[in-house]
RNA sequence: GUGGGUGUAGCUCAAGUGGUUAGAGUGUCGGGUUGUGGCCCCGAAGGUUGAGGGUUCGAGUCCCUUCACUCACCCCA
């Protein structure tokens, strides 16, 4: 038979991995029930004029990253590239702003986006998402950072550096772009392909460029920051300064340009220089336009996305206490012992006890290698001649000590291995 | 979509310029006295060398095609 292999990109994510990502889960919602982020959970598949409208007709991601198809009922449909405008759609479609004025909100999921895998990069890869929505405070900002920032550092990940910009807003905006427009447009020579495509469909693009040659030109370009309204001015200068107030380092990157249409002022992005050429864990920014463009109020929003497989890579890997060792292996010798085992083995899980057991007709040796491979604490030996007389050895896998325990009553048992159990615990300790 | 690198046992890797039966470590299973794990020793199973075609007396090795993986570009988490 041939195998079927999963689709490119699309990743397993085995035992013993997943624990991991468990963990950074678990963190994840401990922090945010600390900030009060409530989480939501959205559908995979939208309607294909959500993200069209959301993200932008002329951003990659909707050019030919996503994965659209028609169903059944001759509707477009997309699997989500991204969470931000779901969580919006949501937001508008309850009306969650009549029942409270400002939302935070988190969400926790698979992504879809048909790109070329590489190094930290998957056609179905996994976000945490938080959206705060109704506030346009600079307040909010320093907070939604912040929050990232110690999630990040309790997941004990270190080298990260944290980048900031303004974008601007609709009224300052449209002035710099004709600044730098103006300012390309007799430079032919000496931009890259891509950014002479770019000049045209999204100048501002330009300025991510990484070509040498489009980097000496942008050095001389007009800064982004130097058109800032006197509104977004006085904004950015605030969540600077909020993030002063705990100390948290950031640099200002005025080269720095999202790739979604929706960002308006805050743009920020943290990056760890291990990861290779996708070097962002997360990225973000303010979208106080988008949730008017999706046919809601005219409130303003400002979220960030962390992607998962970076985040996890990032992590540490040191703690192998992830993983949760049998308290006890039953190894059965004969049929007969072996049907007391099993039903000794699932009344021990059933209080609680981690028991495990040898399921087929093995010699004792090989059922002990595999308690000690499964690293059981304990190890109960169950045989015909334990059997006759109503017992059975309880063997200590660390100590190497083995006693005799009575069979009479599996109350009996699993408290008396309970005790076993969390003495070692406190022994440890 | 474009370019580079790599495909040999479950995993990590060997096999001078083409040459007999494709090896090792690790893992799996078994054994080293009757019913006792780790360390050590022995043994076994496990491969259509990614797939297809070509050159040759002979291909894991050379050529072509294709697929997969991987890194990078574009862009993003």
């Amino acid at each position: 038979m041939e195998t079927i292999a999963s689709v490119r990109g699309f990743k397993d994510i085995l035992p013993g991995e997943v624990e991991k990502w468990r963990y950074a889960e678990e963190k994840a919602r401990e922090i945010f029930s600390s900030f009060g982020v409530r989480e939501i959970q959205i559908p995979i598949l939208e309607k294909t004029e959500l993200f069209q409208r959301g993200i932008g007709e002329n951003t990659d991601i909707v050019e030919k990253e996503m994965y659209t198809f028609t169903d059944r009922g001759n509707e477009s449909l997309t699997l989500r590239p991204e969470a931000t405008a779901s969580v919006i759609r949501a937001y508008v479609q309850h009306s969650l702003h009549a029942r409270d004025p400002v939302s935070k909100l988190f969400t926790i999921g698979p992504m879809f986006r048909r790109e070329r895998p590489q190094k930290g990069r998957y056609r179905q890869f996994h976000q945490i998402n938080v959206e705060f929505i109704g506030v346009g405070s600079p307040f909010m900002d320093a907070e939604i950072i912040l929050l990232l920032m110690v999630l990040l550092g309790n997941l004990g990940i270190e080298g990260l550096q944290l980048e900031l910009n303004s974008l601007g807003c609709p009224e300052c905006r449209p002035a710099f772009r004709q600044a730098v427009t103006h300012f390309l447009k007799d430079r032919t020579e000496g931009l890259c392909e891509d950014c002479l495509r770019r000049r045209d469909t999204n100048p501002l693009r330009v300025f991510d460029c990484k070509v040498e040659g489009c980097r000496q030109v942008i050095a001389h370009a007009p800064q982004l920051l130097d058109f800032l309204c006197t509104d977004c001015k006085t904004h950015f200068e605030n969540v600077q300064a909020y993030l002063k107030v705990f100390d948290l380092p950031f640099e200002i990157k005025p080269r720095m340009v999202r790739g979604l249409d929706y960002y308006t002022r805050t743009a920020f992005e943290v990056t760890a220089s291990s990861l290779g050429a996708q070097s962002a864990v997360a990225g973000g920014g303010r979208y106080d336009r988008l949730i008017a463009e999706l046919g809601g109020p005219d409130i303003p929003g400002i979220g960030f996305a962390i992607g998962m497989e970076r985040l996890i890579s990032l992590m540490p890997a040191a703690n192998e206490s992830f993983v949760q060792n049998p308290d006890i292996f039953i190894a059965a010798l004969g049929d007969v012992p072996r049907l007391w085992a099993f039903a000794l083995c699932n009344y021990l899980r059933m209080a609680g006890i981690r028991a495990e057991m040898g399921y087929d007709e093995k010699s004792l040796k090989s059922q002990m290698k595999r308690s000690d491979k499964l690293m059981c604490s304990f190890t109960l030996i169950l045989g015909d001649r334990e059997l006759q007389e109503n017992k059975a050895e309880l063997k200590d896998m660390k100590k190497g000590t083995q006693e005799t325990i009575k069979l009479d009553n599996f109350d009996d048992i699993a408290e008396a291995i309970i005790r076993k159990v969390s003495g070692r615990n406190e022994e440890i300790v």
